[in-house]
DNA sequence: ATTATATGTGACACGGTGTCATGTGTCAAT
DNA sequence: ATTGACACATGACACCGTGTCACATATAAT
């Protein structure tokens, strides 16, 4: 997490790091980054970064989680939209972020977000012991979204399965948006291999409803 | 790829080299790993490093390869015992390769490898243009592998979903080593829930056989 | 005015990378 | 035996990025 002292940097001087921050971020992965690129974009001191981050991954994640806190609202809100309907709302969450991903500034950011996507990206803001704020957000974000999943149309028996049915929902949309990024599908090839795979598991996972004749 | 001259060394001095670069890339990822510690381990000279490799990734994908092309092995052999069935295949392969995690000597290497995989890890053998050797095996394996699938037990129509529903295992499989490697869940849980998720898949994924009420 | 506290600053030591000029060994041709 | 061609060995070096630290400056409290 960025300092006290960061927080307290006025408002312009702060934006102006994180935008170099964000441009630097764009052109490398956290790996690739260089903080040096970072200062020299944003005419700061190195010293000064110092006393605002403890390092390039604590910029990085603290850059990271603000995005992933604006998808976690999407999340929830294509959930409520679609009245708990886990599979709409996921299509059209996945659709719209694609679109997002697309079209939006951050475009890059995201590539380089998921073509270098490992555990600690995907996860360290759930186990990150220093961060019991972020920690906590998160279980809070995933008890509330399957509060709010509908389970009588699904063909789970407990919340177990339902947990791990976000899970495997969770891993097939990540490697869709990899494979986007990696130029291996283009926009409309992964929204058909996204809705193909989702309707694989829906066949089973959706309670019968007599399309199962095959 | 090692150049040439590598492949002339005697015997033991690349092994030597192979060994220290082993206990490299266990104690650290590819991204933390250095030439420098390789080389002292090696007792060999920078500059013969650089003889026998581009750089550091060229030697770690180099030795990833040669697990990876055991790894295929070892899943072909399972499609194989199993007369085609997939479900069935991948639990075996599943738990064999877990297992082997667990007792293995290799297995700080494959916690650095799962724990930072990402789409290079993941993807390069198949994409890597400089590689059309490795391309060609790998896409050979994919071809084998699908054609000794038996479709008849599986609720899929075509090739094509048959692919899908491989790159879905594909995706839940590395996740739950994920999660191993990463110390969420110990081996006995790991298990479980990659058998509770096969079965979620199944349910619809298996042609129905009258296990679909309620 | 003095002290305390917060913040700014850039030179520097350190460690890792990749290169290159030079050294060594081998072998075939003369 | 000498020469040249070739493959390989070697480590000093230039380069680059990181994180630190001693010192500078600002602001507020007493």
């Amino acid at each position: 997490m960025p300092t006290k002292t960061f927080f307290n940097l006025p408002e312009e001087k702060r934006q102006n790091l994180m935008n170099a921050a964000m441009r630097e971020f764009s052109r490398a992965s956290l790996a690739d980054a260089s903080i040096a690129n970072i200062i020299k974009d944003a005419c700061i001191p190195r010293g000064s970064f110092y006393q605002y981050f403890e390092d390039k991954a604590d910029l990085f994640f603290y850059i990271l989680e603000e995005h992933s806190a604006s998808n976690r609202e999407l999340m929830m809100s294509m959930a409520v939209k679609h009245k708990g309907d886990l599979f709409a709302s996921s299509a059209e969450f996945f659709e719209s972020t694609l679109h997002r991903f697309m079209h939006h500034e951050h475009r890059d950011f995201a590539r380089n977000i998921f073509l270098n996507m490992n555990y600690k990206i995907e996860y360290k803001l759930i186990l990150d012991v220093k961060n019991p704020t972020t920690t906590e957000r998160i279980r809070d974000f995933y008890r509330s979204y399957m509060s709010l999943i509908n389970r009588t149309g699904l063909n789970i028996r407990d919340e177990k399965e339902l947990f791990h049915l976000i899970k495997i929902l969770r891993a097939i949309i990540i490697q869709n948006f990899i494979q986007f990024f990696a130029g291996e599908a283009d926009y409309e090839e992964v929204l058909r291999n996204f809705a193909l795979e989702l309707d694989l598991l829906k066949r089973g996972l959706y309670a019968p409803s007599g399309d199962m004749s095959e």
